[in-house]
DNA sequence: GCCTGAATTTGCGCCGGCGCAAAGACGGCG
DNA sequence: CGCCGTCTTTGCGCCGGCGCAAATTCAGGC
């Protein structure tokens, strides 16, 4: 990955929106690279926060485990997207761990040129703002749902989040492009596997969506899913 | 409220923590000021963000509502907290609504004045990223806690989430130092008033806590809550 | 192409905590 | 100081969905 890559990658990301051909070439030029393994951790929640990274292609579950073992999924993260960056802002360790689903490629950056760079392009402090605003209003959003419905409408909304953040086009509907198993879902959504299980046969059964095992799925007919996730 | 108290106002709030004395003084002297009455809201979740508000004294409870009239409480906001700001910032609408549960006073500054007085005081991004990043943080924290956790162990571990953020020693304990309805815990906590009534009656029988209807909630023996809450 | 382990499906019984209902206790206002 | 409205307590029955268990289906390695 030559410095064009890069920077190509970085000028695609959020958090360079608007940013000028300066900052993207410093960060470019201070940027390491992670090539990423499926199912490798990026870093480990609890973890001292010494670098931050932007995902340049490839797929994160991002975890949180209680002390107990038990395990919850944040959320997924794609390309463009930043990780561990409010730790390393923050100077506080990771508060969760980034497993990836498919091989991809990160850069990286550490705690103290990260800072220099923000402090050189302010642009990128908004730009921050921005992207954690909009987790944080995701978050609310779930945390919402969780407590006021029941499991059926938070794995449709899931669903339909998920196809809003890294949905792809296809010829029999929409496709989330990339692997997500039972358990997975699950996790996203305070339940068990076994539950998910019968929600998707049921909505198999109903002709809303298709995908087994290890291929994607695909919502064939995702305006009834925004009704069931709506609507009661 | 003069120039001063303003400034002193300002200072004390982690958004301008390490800023310079001309932001100080800037912000002091664009401020507007909205007096707040018991139970008057701020704004309205879904209005356009026209204003980014500081809590300069008294207590706000973030509300989010579903579309069919379900209410979560998201976090009670204390003085110094920014109320408002990143929906200003994001150039989105309000995602919540906050309410006063007592009188207080809020500054207030126009979108516009507000991006001014960070694009000219860069250290101010910063605090904000600090600030937002740790709402993240806890929101995931509460997210998972929802997830794997059952409803006294998520009520204790709110409350004591409360003594950390607002708790005041008294003599036969810490207090919660605002007036706390069973129904304000129960919509915090993902479940009904009346779970939460057993819940605090039980604790109340074993001298975890005291206080009664309007009166400040005690909690007279903290560490057994904290065993309620990481202890199954 | 077969074998093995993992993911998924499906059945069944139970239970935490919600929903409903009613009584009781305060607090604040007139 | 008494009344009214609101908040809280408590009882009771039900049920969504979890826990457990077993069968089944795939995917990938060899």
């Amino acid at each position: 990955m030559d410095l064009d890559a890069r920077k190509a990658v970085l000028q695609r990301a959020a958090f360079f929106a608007a940013a000028d051909a300066s900052a993207l070439t410093a960060a470019a030029e201070t940027a390491g690279e992670l090539p990423l393994k499926n199912d490798e951790n990026l870093f480990l929640q609890g973890e001292e926060a010494s670098y931050s990274y932007l995902l340049a292609w490839g797929r994160l579950r991002l975890d949180q485990t209680t002390p107990d073992g038990r395990n919850v999924v944040i959320r997924f993260l794609g390309p463009g997207d930043l990780v561990g960056t409010v730790a390393v802002l923050r100077k506080k360790p990771y508060p969760a761990t980034p497993v990836a689903v498919e091989d991809g490629m990160a850069l990286f950056w550490s705690a103290a040129t990260k800072a220099k760079l923000i402090a050189e392009h302010p642009v990128l402090a908004g730009n921050a703002i921005e992207l954690i605003g909009g987790r944080l209003e995701e978050l609310q959003e779930r945390l919402r749902e969780l407590a006021t419905q029941r499991v059926e409408r938070r794995i449709a909304a899931t669903l339909l989040r998920m196809v809003r953040q890294a949905g792809r086009r296809v010829d029999d509907g929409v496709e989330i492009p990339f692997v997500l198993s039972r358990n997975e879902i699950a996790e996203m959504n305070a339940t068990t596997l076994h539950t998910v299980s019968r929600t998707l046969a049921a909505w198999e059964q109903e002709g809303i969506l298709s995908g087994k095992r290890a291929s994607h799925l695909v919502i064939t007919r995702p305006h009834r899913l925004v009704e069931i996730a709506e609507h009661e």
